[in-house]
RNA sequence: GCGCCCGUAGCUCAGUAGGAUAGAGCGUCGGUUUCCUAAACCGAAGGUCACAGGUUCGAAUCCCGUCGGGCGUACCA
């Protein structure tokens, strides 16, 4: 079905060129600021007028007299400096509605004409940590703008980038050795766990950090002599089964203990900076005899230890690099696991099959690294191979690189999202790539869109789209974190939604079973988390605060959720009163529309297309839930002045359907392209 | 320094290629329940759209400048 909006827009475009006698004018039919113009505004007269330099008032009068709409609309209203305003007829709302409600699955929104390949990037989690609040709104923007698309019918295909390939994964893999020495050598007296609070409580005094420092760096090289079979340090004699074991761990210590590993490495090798220590480590021999160690043993700078085994992790195909192999696809599956419990949990949808991380284009990365050398648009500078695409300065007006591989031969994630693009216009043939990413990598991806073009991986005509947001604070107007200064665990942050959402349950329904409470504390938790998200302009910051996106008042999932099981009350009780909902629904040839209320609800029923045009041509989910806030709004106010059951013979129903309809469309805006979940009674 | 984003009611935020008297929610004050869920509804007060110029019939929106905030700016992602 044709949005309304289109055909007035259309039919004002041609009253405008039969005017002016003059082609491409453009309409700019907008709904009206206030009802009392009517329901829609057309803008476009005013701006032509300005074109040709004529009176725009007179020139609005021409229009009109060429307008035809007595079909759509009462007769047109020119007000202001030129306005024309709109107002539909009742008549011709009430058909509009009725053809909608015969399209139960689609609710009158139109599938594209043209409908395109477009790939969305979206979550890419770093499988070296737990999912927490930053991966939060890519996430759940990522999925509905998805949904959107498919909606519309685009051939949509969803990409989870992991981060699995970088200098974190290096961190986790050496902090995975640690543990597995601290239970097999030192009797699991978490010795990384100390350390880390005397590397915090050192921070200040150097001479403490430097002999602390020193003790840890011992005991580690004591360590990796000890844990090799049949040669020193190659991690046969614990490391290796150790991995093995690690699949039978629950998951809560699994991250538990990498979290803490983590922060571990990541300070030591802060503080080790410039202390000079060295720690042994193996290296392949550039060649080597049959039955001879391949490895030959250098000492490097301890705190680019972690650095070094990424660079180890980026050879695992290297058959001599195993145990970094098993190590990272050990993590990778712990860790997708997880990410994918958490992806139920909020209702996004993404599978294993859609994962394709860093990782997964490793043998690209060379290729991709050649190419670029072999047509003179990388160079090399500084000993890392870098493309300065036109128009990047950096501090000294100096221009910028794209660094596509480390001095050391590591490949950093410019180079993945490269061969991504690369395998996405080549393999999966893309019309358009969505990247939905946090601003701050703007600039990043700026550049990357620029080298793929300079290579002429992607054609002129395949769009390339950032789609940012802003960053999610706490209540002190900084990026959420703990207590502690860490991130929100993502896990952490659902189970104390769902938990507040079941408190609420108990106060206000304590009659209701606990299937029930549960069922409605997970829809209405989850929901408001996720519902706070969608409703903010994605590019602003917003504060994340429970009370405010439990609240029952104001645009907030619960609201929307009662409106909803409002209706389904309704429902409820026509049975206990013997009122035939389906037979007199199925009846309805023809709306009976007389209150105010019925109308303005029933126009607003009218423009869900609209609104999902709206959002998704700027990938904006608020204009979403903005539009599904007044629906529910408008439905309090007839809710309020229109009883339904007790309506005569005449009017009920058509409230039935209005009834039906707003459910169905918070139901389809709610569950379908938000993924959240309604409920039947709160 | 340069680049990007932002500054709207006491607070949290909308404002769809410039449109009419700038909108919500919270909070404040007042009202509504013999009636389908009051987890609701209705009303009132509250604004120099950071500041100063410009573009024009018209600017929160576009341009220039100032102030304030956030982020980014060669081997992290």
């Amino acid at each position: 079905m044709k949005p309304v909006i289109t055909i007035l827009e259309d039919r004002i475009i041609a009253a405008m060129s039969a005017a002016v006698n003059q082609r491409d004018c453009t309409a700019q039919v907008r709904p009206s600021t206030d009802p009392k113009f009517g329901d829609y505004q057309v803008n476009g007269v005013m701006a032509l007028a300005k074109q040709l330099k004529t009176n725009p008032r007179k020139l609005a009068e021409q229009v009109v007299a060429k307008l035809d709409v007595s079909d759509i609309c009462e007769k047109p209203e020119i007000a202001g400096p030129g306005f024309i305003n709109l107002k539909l007829k009742p008549d011709f709302v009430a058909k509009n509605l009725l053809e909608i409600n015969k399209d139960a699955e689609r609710l009158g929104v139109e599938k594209a004409d043209k409908p395109k390949t477009i790939i969305v990037d979206f979550s890419g989690p770093n499988i070296a940590k737990q999912m927490h609040v930053g991966h939060l709104r890519s996430t759940i923007i990522g999925d509905c703008i998805c949904r959107l698309l498919e909606l519309e019918g685009h051939k949509v295909i969803r990409q989870n980038h992991i981060g699995d390939w970088g200098t974190a994964l290096g961190k986790v893999i050496l902090g995975l050795w640690h543990w597995c020495m601290d239970e097999k050598k030192h009797q699991s007296k978490l010795y990384y766990a100390t350390e880390l609070n005397e590397l915090k409580a050192y921070k200040e005094n150097k001479e403490s950090m430097i002999s602390l420092c020193q003790r840890i760096r011992e005991r580690h090289e004591k360590d990796w002599e000890e844990d090799g079979y049949p040669i020193r340090g190659d991690g046969n004699k614990y490391f290796g089964s150790f991995l093995d074991e690690l699949k039978q761990r629950k998951d809560d210590e699994i991250w538990g203990n990498i979290t803490v590993l983590y922060q571990y490495i990541n300070l030591l090798e802060e503080s080790l900076v410039g202390m000079n220590l060295m720690i042994p480590t193996r290296v392949k021999k550039k060649s080597y005899k049959k039955d001879e160690n391949p490895f030959e043993y250098i000492s490097i700078p301890y705190e680019s230890l972690s650095r070094h085994i990424t660079t180890m992790l980026q050879k695992i195909d290297d058959k001599d690099n195993e145990q970094e192999k098993d190590a990272w696809e050990r993590i990778r599956e712990i860790s997708l696991k997880y990410c994918h419990e958490i992806y139920k949990r909020l209702n996004v949808n993404l599978s294993m099959k859609d994962v394709r991380g860093e990782g997964d284009y490793r043998k690209d990365l060379l290729p991709v690294v050649s190419d670029l050398l072999r047509h003179d648009i990388a160079v090399k500078s500084d000993w890392a191979v870098c493309v300065f695409p036109e128009g990047f300065k950096d501090k000294e007006g100096e221009p910028l690189p794209v660094i596509i591989q480390k001095s050391d031969g590591a490949y950093l994630y410019a180079t993945t999202d490269l061969a991504a693009i690369r395998y996405r216009v080549g393999e999966l043939k893309a019309d358009r790539i969505i990247y939905v990413t946090d601003a701050r990598q703007q600039l990043h991806f700026e550049m990357v869109f620029a080298v793929a073009r300079m290579a002429g991986w992607v054609k002129p005509e395949t769009e390339l789209v950032h789609v940012t947001f802003g960053s999610v604070l706490g209540e002190n107007g900084k990026p959420l974190k703990t207590r502690e200064g860490e991130n929100v665990k993502l896990k952490e942050l659902l189970d104390e939604a769902v938990e507040r959402a079941h408190k609420v349950v108990n106060e206000k329904n304590p009659e209701l079973s606990g299937d029930e409470k549960d069922k409605i504390a997970k829809a209405v938790g989850i929901g408001a988390v996720k519902y706070a998200d969608y409703s903010n302009n994605r590019t602003s910051d917003y504060v994340f605060s429970f009370d405010k996106m439990l609240a029952m008042e104001g645009n907030t999932a619960p609201y929307m959720q009662y409106a909803y099981a409002r209706i389904k009350s309704i429902e409820r009780k026509a049975q206990t009163r013997q009122v035939p909902i389906e037979t007199e629904l199925a009846g309805v040839k023809k709306l009976n529309i007389s209150e105010p209320a019925e109308l303005d609800l029933a126009k607003h029923l009218a423009r869900y297309s609209e609104a999902i045009e709206a959002a998704a041509v700027d990938y904006r989910p608020n204009y979403l839930t903005s539009y599904l806030y007044e629906l529910a709004q408008k439905f309090s106010v007839f809710y309020a002045n229109c009883p339904v059951l007790d309506a005569g013979p005449d009017k009920r129903p058509t409230r039935l359907l209005l009834c039906d309809l707003t459910a169905k469309t918070i139901r389809h805006g709610l569950s379908n392209l938000l993924g959240i979940e309604v409920v039947e009674q709160m």
